[in-house]
DNA sequence: AATCTTATCTTTACACTGGCAAGATAGGTC
DNA sequence: GACCTATCTTGCCAGTGTAAAGATAAGATT
């Protein structure tokens, strides 16, 4: 029998991956703050030191997703041609596995009013996303007129088939999937990128 | 002092009316059963004689949702040209207009576990939804293969306007927004539209 | 008309939730 | 060694969803 020390050690991290597994198995309507830490072994009320109350718990979540999604977006790209529209295109790509990987935290920062937008480290993090959206734009020769259909485009396929909606899209491998979801990007920036 | 007679009367339209009410002010995530039976004046656990739980009263409160989102289109369409790409385009700025004007019934239908998908009469609301747009865009002799990227671009725009994250739009005015939507949803079909 | 049946609504109770306050523990500082 | 502060636990409260049991009313049957 480990006797579990009374201080942690390192619970903020630990209830960071608490608080994502949560996520992931119970989806932000089921998320529990008291599951939470019953997951990291803790009493119910030892976040509230690290975190403040359940929105800063979400928030911090919140401010992870943003990195998470921005590494899936690089992931992608770091395996496409190295030319301005295949970056686009790859992110576009990234943009969609995020959300199919982490349905919930894809809803947590997007569709959420759980998290406190106004926090300064979740507002670095979700600028810097779209930043690198813009650049990718920018690259291609884009416009900032060029931002909003092709963010709306990525985003909409991510939001549809994450939700299980687009059920034209299911019987497709997985080649076939990214080769459709690409010309609907390239069509969001005018056709220009083909 | 009108004594509340024992039997309601119509209860449950009653309560449809008070949830919406409730969601449209608390949000999915602040939505509770008890304070909507305080909102009918009723006791906490009259709603579940009619609904179930709730997750019934949130299942029959999407099919409305989903009815009053084909009616935000249709508004549109009345009043646009009668070509298919005038109707078509009406569909989408309707689309838009739904999303914001009662963004948390549009979560509600698109971005909740709550209801219950599989339930036949929110199924039937939601595949007419879809019907019509299939609809739109066969008129315009479109395939199958536009559904997809004209529903995306749709979409898209619509969550992330009622999210207010696309602040490159705040700034126009109502006819300006809307033929910069035009212009997108014209684009996600291909450019075929104009 | 009297009784039975059924639908509707209330009351009560329970397990769970988030948040607060008070106490326990331990690591660091003077 | 004494103090201080951060961390964590325990205990509590109001609020939530749901189930069970009782109260009330309306309709049906006789």
């Amino acid at each position: 029998m480990t006797e579990r020390p009374y201080h942690h050690g390192d619970l903020h991290a630990a209830l960071l991956l608490a608080a994502e597994a949560e996520l992931a198995e119970k989806g932000i309507e089921g998320f529990s703050l008291r599951s939470v830490a019953k997951r990291a072994g803790v009493s119910h009320a030892a976040p509230a030191h690290h975190f403040g109350d359940a929105a800063g718990l979400l928030t911090a979540l919140a401010a992870e997703g943003f990195r998470r999604f921005l590494a899936a977006q690089a992931a992608r790209e770091a395996v496409a041609a190295k030319t301005p529209a295949a970056q686009m295109i790859a992110a576009g790509l990234g943009y969609v596995d995020f959300a199919l990987a982490r349905p919930a935290l894809f809803r947590l920062i997007f569709s959420s009013d759980k998290p406190n937008f106004g926090d300064p480290a979740l507002l670095e993090a979700a600028d810097a996303a779209y930043a690198h959206l813009v650049t990718q734009v920018h690259a291609m020769g884009g416009t900032d007129a060029d931002v909003a259909p092709v963010w709306a485009m990525a985003h909409g396929l991510a939001d549809l088939l994450a939700a299980g909606r687009l059920q034209s899209m299911h019987g497709l491998t997985l080649a076939e999937r990214d080769a459709a979801i690409a010309a609907m990007l390239a069509r969001s920036f005018g056709g220009r990128a083909l």
